[in-house]
DNA sequence: CCGTTTTACGTAAACGTTTACTCCAATAAG
DNA sequence: CTTATTGGAGTAAACGTTTACGTAAAACGG
């Protein structure tokens, strides 16, 4: 259908080796004969077929990337930075969308090693040991990003008990003293328990006893914020400010407060997690601590590429807390 | 590095041919061969190359997606819609990342070629003359999401005018008389010009006179509507409802409005387009003309894969309004 | 001017599949 | 019992590249 290198070949009147050096710049022929090659190439509008090159260098040019959805913010501004950052390195990359279902992922895995993906980015999703040995099994690299696992696999995230930390601090620093958290999903190892650690410790600093009560769990998610923030306000009428885990949880909160006339930053303040637009577009715009995720994109593929001879090594992101209008600073000696 | 069909067929004492009849269940063979072979295959945990495969029938099962941001909610849905489907019919796809730039997009166009993707689809970007040559010259099929061009390719969209109609037609039902309207980029053939349209249809029905400065541009961004909605109300005070060309920009408008303490929907009523999570998020959520992304999405894959025999044609999705609580109805005596 | 190196190519194998042919044995038809 | 048919295989070419190897001519060294 298309032409093929053969074609160009017999039209320039050389050999098909010769055509292949020049396209590959390597050493093997004069000059008159690539730029007769070259011309015969644009004449013929010819395009190598990188299947074929793939099957016989082993090498396909592109990448997998697992992300639990597409459509939510935070994992779309990663695949953004990966997608930019492999268009540079002339990589391509195929989208593989989990939806939090592991037979899914079991599949997709299979299909990325099928079309010989030359590595894989995990994103944001618990690793199952079903997954390492499936992708040990098919010797790629692979990085993790934000998310970790029990493996020697190379991850890329912020630290997320200090993020915590750092952001509770805010909260404490502006005079709050009860301060309520909306977690993530309960148990998770990666973002619930560092991040509620984080809270417990800047707490601690500050010698405010830590009351469980206090905590209540979510899913990351905008209903699963309205459902924390209504149960957190039920059994704590006391709390001034409100820790959330993400930014669609806090805009959550902010709209069951909103619902409940409960004015934000006046009555209670609020600080998210991410630093999505969502937060930026929040009424009023959301205070929060901020991932770099487009860079963790970026960077993860350079890690991945990099990789190849020195297993290159984990790297934490800095977090960085940006400030909107969602927090008021509160007079301590009265409480509210 | 991997096995192969070959070592399969040594250690199954058949040749490669039976055992490639056996992987595509060709007939050939008998019940205990085949038994033999796929258990020889499960021991050695062979999987096909998709790389190879793809070589002889060409034929890759993967398609490329073009899209200007990954990042918008509106794209990620229907990437959303496309990957579950790509993923039922089982195809892989490619994501790439336009960001509003041409030189990049035909730069895609050459790698998604190259690597030999089955078929393209092409989201909400403007189809350039240039496009057009490269992907005929590649006789690929391809399908245009909420989009069109001056071409025969099949696209898949709402009607914007009837919807836009419709959404404004809402307004004035509830007795809004002067009412603003928040365009996208100033020109578009396909996103700005059709919506004024059916804005000039509406109040036209009405009887009510169209007036040029009652139309201001954005982007679709969330930036955009909130310096699209200042300018509105700085030349136009009386308007008692905005009807918004995308969410993001009714996001920006509520968000200048806040600011300004002017409520929605008390004092000033908002209407977006798309119904994207944002709509929901917003305070006060948003009421919307909806688009159903996501099933666009999924009908895209399917309408690109039947197309291998009948040119597919062309098909109108339908707009539904999704009613929240950013519109009031007013009092048409007093005009509020 | 002869031997050696370099340059500029060409030939063909290889990558891992699929599939058109071929072939033999067993079965069915007459 | 012969002949046609069928079922169950194997052989090898093909897909479009890259690349190891070979080779003739040109360039070079002495």
């Amino acid at each position: 259908m298309s032409y093929t290198i053969k074609d160009v070949a017999k039209k320039a009147n050389v050999s098909v080796a010769t055509v292949s050096r020049i396209l590959n710049n390597l050493p093997g022929y004069s000059e008159k004969t690539k730029e007769k090659v070259l011309q015969v190439i644009t004449e013929m509008g010819y395009q190598p077929n990188a299947i074929a090159r793939g099957l016989i260098n082993k090498k396909t040019k592109t990448l997998g990337v697992l992300l639990p959805a597409v459509s939510d913010t935070f994992a779309s501004v990663v695949l953004s930075g990966i997608e930019d950052m492999a268009h540079d390195l002339d990589y391509s990359v195929m989208v593989c969308n989990t939806a939090k279902d592991g037979i899914r992922t079991m599949k997709y895995l299979q299909a990325l090693r099928e079309k010989q993906v030359d590595g894989i980015i995990f994103i944001s999703e618990f690793f199952k040991e079903e997954y390492y040995n499936a992708i040990t099994a098919m010797k790629l690299p692979i990085v993790l990003v934000s998310t970790k696992s029990a493996y020697d696999i190379p991850f890329i995230k912020v630290d997320d008990e200090k993020a915590v930390l750092d952001g509770v601090m805010y909260l404490l620093e502006r005079g709050h003293r009860s301060i309520g958290m909306i977690a993530g999903t309960k148990g998770d190892t990666i973002a619930t328990i560092p991040r509620i650690e984080g809270y417990k410790k800047a707490l601690n600093k500050q010698g405010i006893a830590f009351e469980t009560k206090k905590v209540v769990y979510g899913d990351f998610g905008f209903e699963s914020g309205i459902e924390a923030a209504e149960e957190l306000l039920y059994h704590n009428k006391d709390v001034t400010a409100i820790f959330c885990s993400s930014d669609e949880m806090a805009a959550g909160a902010l709209s069951y407060l909103y619902r409940m006339s409960i004015r934000v930053p006046d009555e209670i303040s609020l600080v998210g997690y991410d630093n999505t637009k969502v937060a930026e577009m929040a009424i009023p715009p959301l205070t929060t601590v901020g991932q770099p995720l487009y860079e963790m994109g970026k960077n993860s593929v350079r890690m991945l590429l990099e990789r190849e001879d020195g297993q290159s090594k984990s790297m934490f992101m800095p977090h960085k807390i940006a400030e909107r209008e969602s927090v008021k600073s509160i007079d301590q000696s009265t409480g509210e």
